[in-house]
DNA sequence: ACGTCGGGCTGATGTGCATCAGCATCCATC
DNA sequence: GATGGATGCTGATGCACATCAGCCCGACGT
């Protein structure tokens, strides 16, 4: 593979399309990015990617499947935190204590880029453009966990899941897996339980009220939104914190 | 003031203490704090320091006082995301965004130093150190969000009420306003329950129930931490998220 | 062909919390 | 001393959830 087509190649990754909504990238941004790309790690069903109370761990990048990173409680219940899509950074907290404080699960089979402490610190050196664009990502996380944190706190259960939904539809049409209409999803009930601090049972409740409300369908794997504006209003989704509309040029 | 005198009151200030339990700061990472500090500004109590959908914020570093930052939602409640207290950043992710996507009010009178986007990265270009450590804060700050969603998806009342105070605690004994009998704390019950997502009657009960345990006191402005231990055990605190067991020396 | 296991789905029952209503106390202000 | 607003506190009632129990279906293994 030529250099060229290696860069063309890292511009069409998951990381790089998200990022772009940003900052536009430089090739020099894009070839440091693609150094991070080298560790490429494969990631069964089942199995931690990152475990909770050990140390030293690394960092990684999907590059495709869907993984979750959840807390376990003293009662046996879990708490899902977030989930991680294509393009999204994990374990970048664990990086930087000494213990990681949460699991990482994946759901699909999962595939992605390890990052050492070192790499990533070098890299930031080297590009600074490169580095303030993490942090934005990372703050996008962490703006996406408050909005988390808003819906278990203070809407009911179909206000939540509508709410959930729309923004994993936003988030996945950002890379390109997603559109208006929908999205494939590979979260059971019981994820989504665990996400949304509800039982399995009433969240199979909650979905069916919406499909009979004709607002979103989620059956076989599939979300279906059918009536998008109404999940807008009935959720009161604001997606600026989401998107920029269009990259911003430090 | 001389240059040393100066250099010892920044190694004073909580912001300096909370970062020294990460990394060891040299005279010349103080130094560089020191300007970030110059722009003292003041905050009496009802008007908002941050206004969610505002452009062009600044970030905040507290001096004195307590703050909250919240979002608002459709049917006039509100969902308290965090409290910030002397010592913590406020606004960062306002900042890196176009627009804040949340408030920050203050519920005590509150002393900050301003900070401009362009004094934050011309301060990481000067001293790396510190900017890993200022990266370090904000997760930790991701890691307590972290903490409080599962509070709320997963933790009774009690148990929530329990754990968010011990870690009020923790936070306010590494900048020296606690120890491990208790602290005192301006809080009403209003800020707890919008804080909890609970309702203020319900804050009221729960403090009872806790009192009548005798695992905490929280009346007239003071928090006593009757039985620490127990109150540990029964809520299932672990602070290795909070506190690092001594610098790390990068 | 047979169990079995994960996932979706449903009804009956229980409970943790919200909501509503009201009272008491402490301040600040006139 | 009167007045009104913020805060703490309490009882009665209702509802949005959890929990328990069970059935159905398709995908798997033996």
């Amino acid at each position: 593979m030529t250099a060229g087509k290696t860069l063309l190649a890292i511009q069409d990754s998951p990381l790089a399309r998200k990022l772009s909504t940003f900052v536009r990238l430089s090739d020099a941004d894009l070839s440091v990015m693609s150094d991070l790309y080298r560790r490429r790690r494969h990631f069964s069903i089942g199995v931690d990617m990152i475990h909770q109370g050990q140390t030293d761990q690394s960092a990684y990048v999907v590059a495709s499947g869907w993984a979750c990173s959840y807390k376990i409680l003293s009662g046996g219940t879990r708490q899902i935190v977030d989930f991680q899509i294509p393009g999204d950074f994990l374990g970048l907290r664990s990086v930087l204590f000494r213990t990681a404080d949460h699991n990482v699960e994946p759901i699909t089979p999962v595939q992605a880029s390890e990052v050492k402490q070192r790499d990533l610190l070098d890299a930031f050196s080297r590009t600074p453009r490169l580095a303030t664009a993490v942090l934005w990502a990372a703050s996008r996380d962490e703006a996406m966990v408050v909005e988390h944190l808003v819906d278990l706190g203070r809407r009911s259960a179909s206000e939540r899941m509508a709410h959930f939904l729309l923004e994993l539809g936003a988030r996945l049409r950002l890379v390109g897996l997603a559109d208006k209409t929908g999205f494939a999803c590979p979260l059971s009930q019981y994820l989504l339980a665990d996400a949304l601090g509800l039982s399995a049972v009433h969240v199979n409740r909650v979905l069916r009220e919406l499909r009979e409300e004709g607002l979103l369908t989620f059956q076989k794997g599939k979300v279906s939104f059918d009536d998008y504006n109404g999940l807008v209003e009935f959720s009161a989704f604001d997606r600026t914190y989401l998107d920029h509309e269009g990259p911003l040029l430090i």
